[in-house]
DNA sequence: TTGACAAAATGATCAATGTTCAGTAAATAA
DNA sequence: TTATTTACTGAACATTGATCATTTTGTCAA
């Protein structure tokens, strides 16, 4: 039966052709740019199939959100390398900041609210836990190096993720647009210093 | 001339009634309940009679938005009482997560992105910038008492800040829910303590 | 190759949305 | 009372996400 294994390649194309023609039209013009119908049209098709391949927008949404995830994790895979853990982890939390900065509409649609991209599942949470792990492997690295204390590990985790978050919320939403240009990278640094200083005890 | 003062009085509340049942829809039903119909059934007047008062939805929304600042600041009046700098920031933090996540919708919006609420003129920064402006306050309060060293001010309040919101969105959008109810206070107290940790040097 | 069946794609259509605007009603002024 | 300004109405428009009867295309047995 090559036929159908063949069809279920082209169902795959087909899927993979919408959800590249919905990024581009939300990279560029944001989520009001995003209708079935202006998909259609860049695909060259009517919007009525789409509904063949995709439940409904939300739907759609959801998939551009994984492959946020995915991005990040796919840029967090590259510090592997780094040996020293507690350099791994600034490293990483500098990634992620730039990934957020980088790609400002997928890093909001990643963290937009539930109501928007429908009810959760245990799927839906499986990407950003995911990322989170990695995450807190790295904190965990810190921590068997003496640089944290054992119970401090989840927390600091998460603080850290909160305060990478945070910068990266407030910087998308032009909420720190008062602060001058120069002083913005000093900021970071310093945040980063702040947040990942060897505590003592 | 009584009757223009009446009549501006008369355009003043009308004002209020529409914001306010727009602020009852938002926050019973979010942002898709909010219709300009469902605005209009509210108060009982036709739908076109609130575009002689607003300039459109966007223009209502962002009017909840100031208002969800307002609210804020409100709160954060009542911190003048606490003597001790410190715990003034720690409490002054602990008023701001917990606002954020008894108001959920309403805080969401505040930090909606800039596309939502409309192209970003001197007055949208007027909100937040006053919000943060009372934060940094405090945290110049810990500086004086020599809590934190003078080049860290700003960006300590930043930091700071971002770990918050940080932490309120995440919350929020249900990104840290794999973790168990009851650590999730100890995080967010150690998420403090991690933060307002007196810094040596 | 042909004809019957299944799968895929269409596009007209629906209800709901934000917004506009000619027309109507009410309030004010003359 | 009459004229004029102001306030309000609600039908109408363009767009949206979504549906579904119809048509086109593909598949396979005869």
């Amino acid at each position: 039966m090559g036929i159908s294994e063949r069809k279920k390649r082209d169902a795959a194309k087909m899927r993979s052709r919408i959800l590249e023609a919905a990024m581009q039209l939300f990279v560029t013009g944001g989520y009001d740019n995003v209708t079935m119908r202006s998909i259609a049209a860049k695909i060259e098709y009517s919007p009525g199939t789409i509904y063949l391949y995709f439940q409904n927008k939300n739907d759609i949404m959801l998939q551009l959100c994984y492959q946020g995830f995915e991005r990040l994790l796919a840029h967090q895979d590259a510090l592997e390398k780094i040996a020293d853990p507690l350099e791994r982890l600034s490293v990483g939390g500098r990634y992620y900041l730039a990934f957020a900065l980088e790609n400002p509409e997928i890093y909001e649609l990643m963290f937009a609210s539930t109501e928007v991209l429908g009810d959760s599942g245990p799927d839906e949470e499986a990407a950003p836990l995911k990322a989170f792990r990695g995450f807190a492997k790295n904190v965990k690295a810190c921590l068997d190096a003496g640089i944290f204390s054992p119970a401090e590990a989840e927390t600091t985790a998460i603080a850290l993720w909160a305060t990478l978050h945070g910068l990266a919320s407030l910087l998308i939403k032009g909420r720190l647009r008062f602060l001058p240009e120069e002083s913005l990278n000093k900021v970071i640094d310093q945040a980063f210093a702040f947040s990942l200083r060897k505590r003592g005890e």
